[in-house]
DNA sequence: CGCTTGCTTGAGAAATGTCAAGTCGTGTGG
DNA sequence: CCACACGACTTGACATTTCTCAAGCAAGCG
């Protein structure tokens, strides 16, 4: 554990340098590449005299930099990358985390270069292909022209998952949801899902999340008091995955009723006071359709907000 | 104007009908596919026998629905599409808007069900490429799949779109970012770019942007306030897109800056106190990396904090 | 003509950001 | 080898923004 610490020293301290340099480039085999993404598609023929190359990369090290001129596509074998973006005045906003079996870098196929910067949290391994043959590429082996339609997709999907994590919520659900996508992403990778070991910093996360790196602490704080986990800098322990998961998925406005369980069940009712219910669009369904006026009042809502639900509303240490 | 705010109503007041229903289905030919997505590359020889379709749709139809079962990807040639999702407790999370040029669906081709669905803001058109045939398809038509390699490339980056919009930043810039890609996005449909006809409601834009309707409105109010744009309801005006374009780019620390300066020059100063700062993660680079010390405080450092440089760190109406 | 809906605005409450201090672990340098 | 400095993380107190609740206005539609 130790040691995870000061791989992360490492990373932080260095600017991050360019992926060339930072290893032996060795040539690899097409099929390797086909097989890490889960296609159990055969590789075809051209599979093994093709341009696909194996970098390694050490902690720290970035695999591109932002507005860099694309040379290759990459697919994570090994380790873990953090993606961002850096606005003119330094900002940096963490877009992701990329894991074993994710696309790196074909956002910037469109563009010619980089619209984000990618570097390794820890020591890592990529396939690349280079983009000058790409196409070429694709039309040889249909294997893995399906292979990265579907990765793309995939990784598309992603996004969502930016929304949902920054978008209209509470700051300790927020980062329940990062955690609980965290812990899938080990167990797909074959790991514990509920022991994480976090590769990248408060700072980090918080960016990701949306907050401010206190407010993450914090919420480490919180979540840590009522139970679900077990808190020690970077190692985190999920003690209760199922609430975890069920806290993940609320929205203000159901956070009291969650909350109240949970303090009454763990904490000595001190926390939450809680309740909001940032942006919505209810699905409306309310109103009643130019036609077919029957439905005026009807119950299509999903699911009303149940005014002053809690009843504790304001437990505040009460 | 009036009409399309009567589209709206029609809009919101749907529950979104399934895309088949909407209109009659008709074959296209795959070279106006081409031809949309602003391929220069000849259509090629298989081009005009290819199981194209074009669908109609009207205002408030769906494309697709969440959870619904793929069964094509999807071209916007006419018209706009709100993309979102919604939670269990039927909250709508909007995760953008769709224009011509743009791919829906592709989400869809990993899980074989679509994560999101997408609604017809306007009436439509759009092609549609049925999945069955997808793979076949794309090998047999190589314009076609590099077509799509770029639309998709392009896709993605819309994800660091969201991140911007949702993140770390005041209301008010948030909104700014929001009117400035609107903005771009119809200066690349070939329409004005100061003159905006918002489709979506405030709620929409409100869930977008992660903050609540309120808010929307009243930072609408604000940036009307300072000059940079003319508000009616949905239509919307731009005064003065250099400096909404400036104001878009600030992170919380330079707010104060631009909006002291926008205060002066049109408002009487009553506005506004901001200093904040949300997250950062600055790029830290100080801290000297374990090997090769000679990098202790060096310059590899990509832009420093530059700490306390606003000067009016706190103009708060001085 | 009244209803509904969307939009705006106000006032108070709550959450989060900001500033600041303190702890701890690591790496540096004496 | 130890002292020191630096950075990451945590926690507290206060300031500020945003949310929530509530009311009012305007417009479209039945």
């Amino acid at each position: 554990m130790n040691q995870s610490v000061r791989q992360y020293r490492v990373i932080s301290s260095t600017a991050p340098q360019c992926a060339a340099q930072a290893g032996a480039t060795t040539r690899a085999c097409l099929s390797d590449l086909l097989r890490l993404m889960d296609a159990d598609a055969e590789t075809g023929p051209a599979s093994d005299s093709c341009p696909v190359l194996m970098r390694p990369l050490r902690a720290g090290t970035a695999l591109f930099h932002e507005h860099g001129q694309i040379d290759a596509i990459h697919f994570v074998s090994m380790g873990s990358f953090k993606i961002y973006r850096t606005a003119e005045d330094g900002y940096e906003q963490v877009l992701g985390f990329a894991r074993r079996g994710e696309v790196l870098g074909y956002d910037a196929v469109c563009l010619g270069q980089h619209p984000t910067a990618a570097v390794a949290l820890e020591d890592a391994r990529v396939f690349a292909i280079s983009v000058r043959e790409l196409f070429a590429l694709l039309q040889r082996v249909p294997a893995l022209d399906r292979l990265l339609h579907l990765a793309v997709s995939r990784q598309l999907t992603r996004a969502a998952e930016i929304a949902d994590l920054m978008a209209a919520v509470a700051a300790e659900v927020r980062l329940a949801r990062f955690l609980v996508l965290q812990s899938e992403q080990m167990k797909a990778c074959g790991q514990s899902p509920v022991r994480l070991l976090l590769r990248m910093g408060r700072r980090d996360i918080a960016s990701h999340l949306g907050v401010a790196h206190e407010t993450v602490s914090r919420s480490f704080s919180v979540l840590a008091d009522w139970g679900w986990l077990h808190v020690n800098n970077r190692e985190v322990e999920i003690l209760d995955l199922a609430q975890l998961k069920t806290f993940a998925r609320s929205t203000r406005r159901s956070i009291d009723d969650i909350g109240v369980r949970a303090k009454a069940s763990s904490a000595p009712a001190e926390l939450l006071p809680r309740s909001n219910a940032r942006e919505l669009s209810w699905v409306a369904g309310r109103q009643g359709f130019g036609f077919d006026g029957a439905v005026t009042s009807g119950g299509i809502c999903i699911d009303h907000p149940r005014p002053g639900a809690t009843a504790t509303k304001h437990s505040h240490a009460a």
